[in-house]
This record gives structure tokens, C-alpha cells and sequence, in this order.
RNA sequence: CGGAGCGUAGCGCAGCCUGGUAGCGCACUUGCUUCGGGAGCAAGGGGUCGGAGGUUCAAAUCCUCUCGCUCCGACCA
């Protein structure tokens, strides 16, 4: 993308209502734009992290056997009416009356949605399991939305629902979530911690949420030292094998979220040195919470002895707007966003430090080319901006690779690559440059 | 909803106390000079001062109401 095309509209200044140094940094390298308490519009950069942040969900999910469907936002009253909570959930429901006096609603979640699709199209034991998933935006009208997206009242949520003839199969439709979840957050870069939490309206009795360390996170949290750097499970897990062994090691120690925690367990458990006490940022959490909905909404099916079942399920989010703000929060420095590769809105960038120059401006075009050829994800500052606010934007946005070329460059026929998060600076060839560049972000697209 | 604030140009702010018809920095436009880490000079464009009502010869400024936004608490991906 040349930057002269984009739409790209950063702030020097720091608005005054963004409090956290995520928000002020998505307001700042033009992400979002607030459209109403809570409500953001997200703009072309916000966009493209939000969908590499998808792409990963997504690939995570169909890894561990789940399958995407794509579920209304706006729902009728009447599915939850069938389930009980429609008069239970209370006021973070955001309730609508159509033209024909219909109650509806804005749907805060989609157990009942999902659970009437279910029942109306399964008939078998032979089905299952099934574990189906949806990417969309959903609406929590909250008494107070605060730090930008990380607590917005429209936020955009992957939410999969397990459905299981046993409980057994369910725990194991949970664990497959699990190890999906360990995986996909540590592919954004994050440390991710899950932690036994409780289950709220949304009801059950296993329950975990997963936890990213921020002095600005919402929850207080305890867990053992040993689970920040916890080892992720391989790309190549069997997800139709046991995967209670990797359960266990992850959920043997102690790691609770503040409504759940013991204090005289923790410190019996946990040696002093290794407790941590810190603030935690929710990024996903997993319920398992059997037959809730499945027995009100009768979702039942015929299992191999002829009597019909009703069926075991679980549901599993990913807060995938609050993620954008989540990784900032974790990797972010004094001049702005240091994006991991993986959900990087561009991989590199390309500044042209004298655009208008004929031979530069024809150097990084041959570059951006290059570039573009190798697949990479590219933005070039083709702009007659200074060099230094150009640099300046290339810092705040985050890309993990500036690759510079000037006119004295290309008269001794070399380029500069800057490492964002380093700030390490190598002089190259154009050719070697170029290759060097292309490998690093390559190597680093994906999680070994 | 309880408590505390704030609404003046795209962003950051001053002006309000003590009414006299709107200003600064950045950004933007044009020109010239500059140009390897947020340039300089000059000339410009852009604001129903959140909205409504009131007081007054006169309201950004005083009064009343209202809307919006932010922060602290309870709620949550």
C-alpha cells in the first residue's frame, strides 16, 4: 500500500479522554475513531490488525475441529424467553422493538441462537461431536465502557458452542478449546495465563479465563510464577488425541482470578518466590456448562440405545476487539506501537526519504515491488513528508521493519533496515536488503 | 445509577471569575528556501464557542434546562 492512497489519519497530540496507553495509541496511529460511548469505528489500520487477529483465531479454531458459521446480531426475544434469560440478564441487554411491536434485542452472546440451530438440524448421536463458532459483533450495553476498545459496549467476539452425547466428551470438547486458546493468544505474541474463573449468567461449573498480565488490566489475579512462560502446544497437537496431559500441567498449579481465589490455598500451594499477584487483562474465557440450555431449549438427540439424550455443551470466547488493545498493552514503547509480526497491519515499511527524487523515488518503487513480489505486507511512505515525520509514523504504527532508502543509498546502491522493537539499524545492499527483510518477517509470521 | 469533571477549528489548549461580538500551538492550503530522525520564512483557509431558553443595549463569558463525553465505584469478552 502506498501511503499516499491510504487513509491513515495519526495525531500528534494525545486526545484527552483516552486514559490507558492503549487506547491513546490506537487514537493516535489512526486505528479507531470513537463514534459514541463504547462505539468505534474502526479505520483501514485498526481494520487490517483486527482481521490478522481473526485470521489467527480462525485458524486456531479449525485446528482444534471447530467449524465457523455466521449468527445474526440482532436476535428475537423469544429464543431467550425459551432459555430464561431474557427477564434474567438485565440491563446490559440492549432490548429493541420492531415495527411490529416484536420484542428483539442486540445479542449480548449466542447460546440461544446457536442452541435452536442445533436442535432443529441435529437429530443423532452420529453427529457429534459438533463444535461450531462465530465471528461477529456483539453488544453489552455496560453501565461504564472505558479504555477505548478493551472495554467497548459493541465489541467483536469469536464465540464457539461444544455440543456432546457425555460429559466426558464435553470435558474433552473443553480441552480442545483449551490448547486452541494457549495457542492462539501466544501467536499474537502474549503470554497468556488461563486461570480458574467463575462462570457468571452465563452459568456452569468449569470455567477458565485466560489472562494477560497489564498493570491496566481490570482483574486482580494469582497465579504460580512458573505459568507466564508456560510451554504452548505444537502446531502439530493431535486434537483428536488426549490432550488431558497438557490440561493438567497447565491447570496443576494454582492460578485464580479474584472471585475465585483462596487465599490459605494459594500460599499453601505456592512458594513465596513464586507467587505473582498482578492485574490481568481477560482475553478469552471457557465455559463448560452442560445441559443449561440444551434441557430448557430441548437440544436432544437419539442416542445408540434409542433414548433420546440432551446434549452436553460449552462455550468458549475470544474478545477479539479488546485483543487489538490487549497486545498494545503488552508491546508498546515511548514512540508508539511495537506490533508482533503475526497481527502487524503491515509488515514493513518503506520510507522514500526524498520523494520527488528521481532516482530514489524510482529505487523504492523497485523495492516496494520486491516486496509486494515476495508477499509481504508492505506499506510505503511514498509521501513528501519530512524524514523525520516519517519515521515518526512508521514508529507510532507499530511496523516491525522499516526499510529506508535515500539518495545517497542508492548512489552507493544500499538500504537501511530498522528493527522496530529493537531499534537495531543494518546497512545493506539493496539486493541483500531485501532478502533479509523478506526472511525476517517470514520467520517470524508464525509460531514455531 | 451514586460521586467528580469536561464540552471553544481535525488534535491539544487559552479566553469565562470581572459580558463589548473569538485566539494560540500542531495539522491543513499556496509560495520560496530547506531536506538522512517530527524544518524556516511569508501569505492563507477553517469555529452557529455542544444544544435550547432566559437576563442584558450587548452573552463563549451570567442564570435555567437539556444533550454528549471522560474519570472513580458496582457489572462484564
Amino acid at each position: 500500500m502506498r501511503l499516499s492512497r491510504y487513509f491513515l489519519p495519526v495525531l500528534r497530540d494525545t486526545p484527552k479522554e483516552a486514559e490507558i496507553v492503549s487506547h491513546q495509541l490506537m487514537l493516535r496511529a489512526g486505528m479507531i475513531k470513537q463514534s459514541a460511548a463504547g462505539i468505534y469505528s474502526w479505520l483501514p489500520l485498526g481494520l487490517k490488525v483486527l482481521t490478522k487477529i481473526g485470521d489467527i483465531v480462525r485458524e486456531e479454531q479449525n485446528r482444534a475441529g471447530a467449524v465457523e458459521v455466521l449468527m445474526p446480531t440482532i436476535q428475537s426475544a423469544d429464543m431467550w424467553r425459551e432459555s430464561g434469560r431474557y427477564e434474567a440478564y438485565g440491563k446490559e441487554m440492549l432490548r429493541i422493538v420492531d415495527r411490529h411491536d416484536r420484542d428483539m434485542l442486540f445479542g449480548p452472546t449466542a447460546e440461544e441462537v446457536i442452541t435452536a440451530i442445533f436442535r432443529d438440524c441435529v437429530r443423532s448421536y452420529k453427529d457429534l461431536p459438533k463444535n461450531l463458532y462465530n465471528i461477529q459483533w456483539k453488544f453489552r450495553d455496560e453501565i461504564r465502557p472505558r479504555f477505548g476498545v478493551m472495554r467497548g459496549r459493541e465489541f467483536l467476539m469469536k464465540d464457539a458452542y461444544s455440543f456432546d452425547l457425555t460429559a466426558d466428551d464435553a470435558r474433552k470438547a473443553y480441552q480442545r478449546m483449551f490448547v486452541a486458546y494457549l495457542r492462539t493468544f501466544a501467536r499474537m505474541g502474549l503470554k497468556s495465563i488461563p486461570m480458574k474463573a467463575g462462570t457468571g449468567p452465563i452459568g456452569g461449573d468449569l470455567s477458565h479465563e485466560f489472562i494477560i498480565l497489564a498493570d491496566t488490566g481490570e482483574s486482580q489475579v494469582f497465579c504460580h510464577k512458573d505459568l507466564i512462560d508456560g510451554a504452548v502446544p505444537q502446531a502439530e497437537t493431535d486434537f483428536d488425541g488426549d490432550l488431558s496431559g497438557i490440561f493438567k500441567d497447565w491447570t496443576s498449579k494454582y492460578a485464580a482470578t479474584e472471585d475465585m481465589h483462596d487465599a490459605a490455598k494459594f500460599e499453601a500451594d505456592v512458594p513465596a518466590d513464586k507467587r505473582v499477584s498482578a492485574r490481568g487483562i481477560e482475553v478469552g474465557h471457557i465455559f463448560y456448562f452442560g445441559t443449561k440450555y440444551s434441557e430448557p431449549m430441548g437440544a436432544r438427540v437419539q442416542g445408540p440405545d434409542g433414548k433420546m439424550v440432551t446434549v452436553q455443551m460449552g462455550s468458549y470466547g475470544v474478545g477479539m476487539s479488546r485483543l487489538a488493545g490487549a497486545i498494545i498493552e503488552a508491546s508498546h514503547d515511548a514512540s508508539g506501537i511495537v506490533w508482533p509480526v503475526p497481527v502487524a497491519p503491515f509488515e514493513v515499511g518503506l520510507i522514500n526519504l526524498k520523494s520527488g527524487d528521481k532516482d530514489t523515488d524510482a529505487a523504492a518503487l523497485a523495492l516496494y515491488d520486491k516486496l509486494r513480489d515476495a508477499g509481504i505486507d508492505v506499506l510505503y511512505d511514498d509521501t513528501d513528508e519530512r524524514a523525520g515525520g516519517k519515521f515518526a509514523t512508521m514508529d507510532l504504527i507499530g511496523v516491525p521493519y522499516q526499510l529506508i532508502v535515500g539518495p545517497k543509498g542508492v548512489k552507493s546502491g544500499e538500504a537501511e533496515i530498522k528493527n522496530r522493537k529493537t531499534g537495531e539499524k543494518q546497512t545493506l545492499s539493496l539486493d541483500a536488503a531485501i532478502t533479509n527483510v523478506v526472511e525476517a518477517v517470514k520467520r517470524q509470521r508464525v509460531l514455531a
